[in-house]
DNA sequence: ACCTGAACACCGTTCAAGT
DNA sequence: ACCTGAACACCGTTCAAGT
């Protein structure tokens, strides 16, 4: 049997279907954007029917809930891999976490708008998805705590932890979507500065939070 | 000739297609997402053939832009009448500026999104639309300078009013864009007080700035 | 000038039939 | 158990033909 006969004659059974759809689906999406995934076109490219994946994945919602739970993924282990580098205080950890966060989305903007754009997948339809979301959020929420007891953030009652968290958090994420975008030209930022830029715009902010802690 | 006959005749030459389209198309984002504005579904509601809407827009992309440069002057206009309401004291403005912008946003998240979701139009295509959206990162700019002069906000060489507001602006998208994808509740706000909390957060930074500039 | 309606090339989704 | 391929109901877009 030659070889470009056995190139030539795919098995009627793929075998590894479902991951093939999901890394076709994922490689799509980061050429064309995310909302260009097509399930014809997947299955195009796998060299599959165009119902085939349709056993793997009720729909295409589905298949957009399996990729951003891939790239959610992708995310917190990256996270977690670069807080490793940064230094003990608990406050420079905050600061390497939201540099973590926006340098992860400005590298992989495709991948951060699925793991955030909701009306692209089923939001709770994934626990796991749900699951890396929530370890980020967690570990934001334990380094404020741990730096205001280190009296590196202010500690008032009528403002728990867990909203200070949320403030800085959101500056993270509108910065990395303002980003994703393209509106930083407009205030300023050339775009080979972005990077440099963003972490500046939030440690201005984590820095304002340290100062109020000051009497 | 009687009423029903001419209720049921329309006339061929619809007279005001275009603008009937617009306004079809943000109440049809507004019920069903921005993301299933379908031109088809416009024409079929209006009464008109399928092809008709190109005569007035070159594709859906277009149309799309059209709508988001609706919804960005609809922005501008909140904003700007907000403001009117708020004390003198640049800070003040300031604070009510992000409020008036998280407000609109909470009340009208799929026009929210039209203004800042660019993959969905073409985002340099509507010079008007670009106005609009610049005239409110003028209005912030201009407010932290003031604060500055005040002596509300720091002032530092390194850090231009620019930037200072790119910050706090990044603040309020972030939390807006939060809400609208429904990502509060795990940061324990309850759904009932998330304008009251999307404010306090807003603030909690404004302040930590203004606490900055004290020596 | 503006609109119709058929046409084309796409989708998502279903399902009997094949292996 | 998994995949095929035709079928259906949708899209966006074009364009000769109608008014």
């Amino acid at each position: 049997m030659p070889t470009t006969a056995r190139l030539a004659a795919r098995p009627y059974h793929h075998g590894q279907l479902r991951q093939a759809v999901i890394d076709t689906a994922l490689q799509l999406a980061e050429e064309s954007g995310d909302e260009r995934v097509s399930l014809r076109e997947v299955a195009r490219r796998i060299g599959v029917s165009s119902g085939a994946p349709f056993r793997h994945f009720a729909n295409h919602e589905a298949l957009m809930t399996a990729i951003a739970e891939e790239a959610t993924l992708r995310l917190r282990i990256g996270v977690e891999r670069d807080l490793h580098q940064a230094g003990p205080a608990p406050i420079d950890q905050l600061k390497a976490l939201g540099h973590s966060f926006l340098d992860w989305a400005l590298q992989h903007p495709t991948s951060f708008r699925l793991v955030s754009a909701r009306k692209l997948f089923d939001f709770d339809g994934s626990p796991s998805r749900v699951g890396h979301f929530s370890a980020v959020r967690a570990l934001t929420v334990k380094l404020v705590q741990a730096a205001q007891q280190a009296g590196q953030l202010p500690q008032r009652p009528d403002m728990p932890a867990e909203r200070m968290a949320l403030s800085l958090r959101a500056a993270a994420y509108g910065l990395a979507r303002m980003h994703i975008d393209g509106q930083l030209p407009q205030w300023g930022v050339p775009p080979g500065q972005a990077q440099a830029e963003v972490h500046l715009a939030l440690d201005l902010l984590v820095d304002g939070l340290t100062a109020a802690q000051r009497p």
